[in-house]
DNA sequence: TGAAATGTTGGGGCG
DNA sequence: ACGCCCCAACATTTC
């Protein structure tokens, strides 16, 4: 018995793979995704998120061919499924990288056990993070709820190894062992939606490292300050590559380290944010692994007492993008278009429907964990808690955007809002962030009745604002209790 | 990785 | 020349 059997899960890709990468120097690899519907945790994939699996698992399995390989899909229990392969190839052993949501760490505790129970090897090696969130430390040996701490002690650890590189060829089993087709897994939508998606993306590592070589030949080095205005493709836009693995986020760091190398102190402080932002990716799944539970309970248990609204008319005027705030229904708009947001207008919708529309964080995590091809656990919950005020290094209560003036600063002409709300194109940029306040005159100008042709906003900015202060600031007086999910 | 209210300062218009 | 007011600009505090 040689050969390996390797399990594909979030690392879709042949780069920088330590498990593929041992596999291909002791024999013959079987490469394995499992397919099983349910999902985990409570969270089953998400609509955008399938869709993009569907293309992902196509590019892979060329890239694996190109390598005189192959991917087999299967459908079922993965403990069942990967033993089954095994027999059928006769390999010796089972390998696997580390995934990091709860779900997943107790989903890979019982494929190990059950694959041992048959006698095979189960190997885990490699993960798609850069820091052991299990290994990162305070002084006083617990977890990290505080971001600036978290990222400074990553970075007094040893640096990200040196991205491997793929295997120029993967050595094959004798004979192939049966499998279905990604068709059969039935991920592409049943209504073609997903034109916009098409248009925006290429899912698997080739688009990946395409994406990544773009963005620092240029953005990068401006990142800083760039990422802040969404008109501008300042980002690196590399999330849902990092997320289903095309991309090891190591792979990014040093990209961007080879970026700035040689460039003045000030550019380099720009590529740093960059890596910043590596690290609040690191930093949610720290905060996940460490707190379990935090992807279905705040983190500040008081806030589940929280007497949130349940307005279904607001949740649908925000989930559409008809809210009558046209920074916020921009930022809706792109998403339900191209499976994606831009940060800073993930920051200001998130609040809005928290703060301003006084709805549970969870279900803006339920709408986002649907529509962004980039859903990911750990950031989408780590993202809610914070803009909701009840997670790690979450935004104080008080905080709440401005939908208007955060537009006028980070869209000042109204580039971003044309483009996602085309019926307010031709309003000047003066009045653009408020309609309402625009002169009848100027509106009917731009083509614009409002109420009709686009909305009057679902709620007053001043007064939400107040009543969200006063809800607010009754659970929040109350120091929280800070360690009481430790453990 | 806020916004708004409140306080302070200083230039300039003006009687 | 002087005091007064206005107000923009900036700083501080409060939510």
């Amino acid at each position: 018995m040689t050969g390996t059997v390797l399990w594909y899960r979030q690392d879709l890709r042949t780069s920088d793979h330590p498990a593929l990468a041992a596999a291909c120097e002791r024999g013959p690899v079987t490469p394995v995704f499992v397919w099983h519907p349910s999902g985990e945790g409570g969270w089953p994939l998400g609509g955008a998120a399938a869709w993009w699996l569907d293309r992902s698992l196509r590019a892979l399995d060329a890239d694996l061919s190109r390598r005189g390989s192959r991917l087999i899909v299967r459908i079922g229990d993965p403990a069942v499924e990967l033993a089954d392969v095994a027999r059928a190839v006769g390999a010796a052993a089972i390998t696997c990288s580390r995934r990091h949501e709860p779900s997943a760490m107790v989903e890979e505790e019982r494929v190990q056990s059950a694959i041992e129970a048959t006698g095979l090897r189960f190997e885990r090696r490699g993960s798609n993070l850069m820091f052991d969130p299990f290994e990162v430390r305070s002084q006083t040996g617990t977890a990290y709820k505080v971001f600036s701490p978290f990222w400074r002690a990553c970075l007094a650890r040893p640096a990200p190894d040196v991205p491997l590189p793929a295997p120029a060829r993967i050595p094959a089993p004798a004979a192939w062992p049966a499998g279905t087709t990604v068709d059969a897994l039935a991920l592409r939508p049943r209504i073609a939606w997903d034109a916009g998606l098409a248009g925006t993306w290429t899912p698997g590592e080739a688009g990946a490292h395409a994406r990544l070589e773009a963005f620092v030949a240029g953005p990068v080095r401006r990142y800083g300050d760039a990422r802040d205005i969404p008109s501008v493709a300042g980002t690196s836009a590399l999330s849902p590559h990092l997320h289903f693995g095309e991309l090891s986020p190591r792979q990014a760091w040093h990209a961007s380290l080879a970026a700035s190398a040689g460039a003045t102190p000030a550019t380099v402080a720009q590529v740093e944010k960059f890596r910043a932002e590596l690290g609040w990716r690191e930093f949610g799944a720290h905060v996940l692994a460490n707190f379990p539970r935090t992807s279905d309970d705040p983190l500040r248990p008081e806030f589940r007492r929280f007497p949130w609204r349940t307005d279904a008319a607001h949740l649908r005027a925000w989930q559409r993008g008809r809210t009558g705030y046209p920074f916020v229904d921009a930022g809706m708009r792109q998403l339900w278009h191209t499976g994606w947001m831009h940060n800073r207008v993930r920051m200001v919708v998130a609040s809005f429907l928290v703060k301003h529309l006084l709805m549970d964080w969870m279900h803006g995590a339920r709408w986002f964990w649907d529509t962004l091809v980039d859903a990911d656990l750990a950031s989408n919950t780590l993202g809610w808690q914070w803009a909701g005020g009840c997670g790690a290094d979450a935004a104080p209560y008080f905080r709440i955007f401005n939908p208007v003036t955060q537009g006028e600063k980070f869209d000042p002409d109204g580039t971003y809002i044309r483009r996602w709300v085309p019926e307010l194109a031709r309003v000047p940029a003066e009045c653009l962030h408020a309609p309402w306040e625009a002169s009848p005159l100027a509106l009917a100008s731009a083509g614009v009745t409002l109420g009709e042709d686009y909305p009057r906003p679902i709620v007053d900015h001043a007064r939400a604002r107040a009543e969200a202060l006063a809800a607010l600031a009754a659970i929040s007086a109350k120091p929280g209790r800070p360690g009481t999910m430790d453990g």
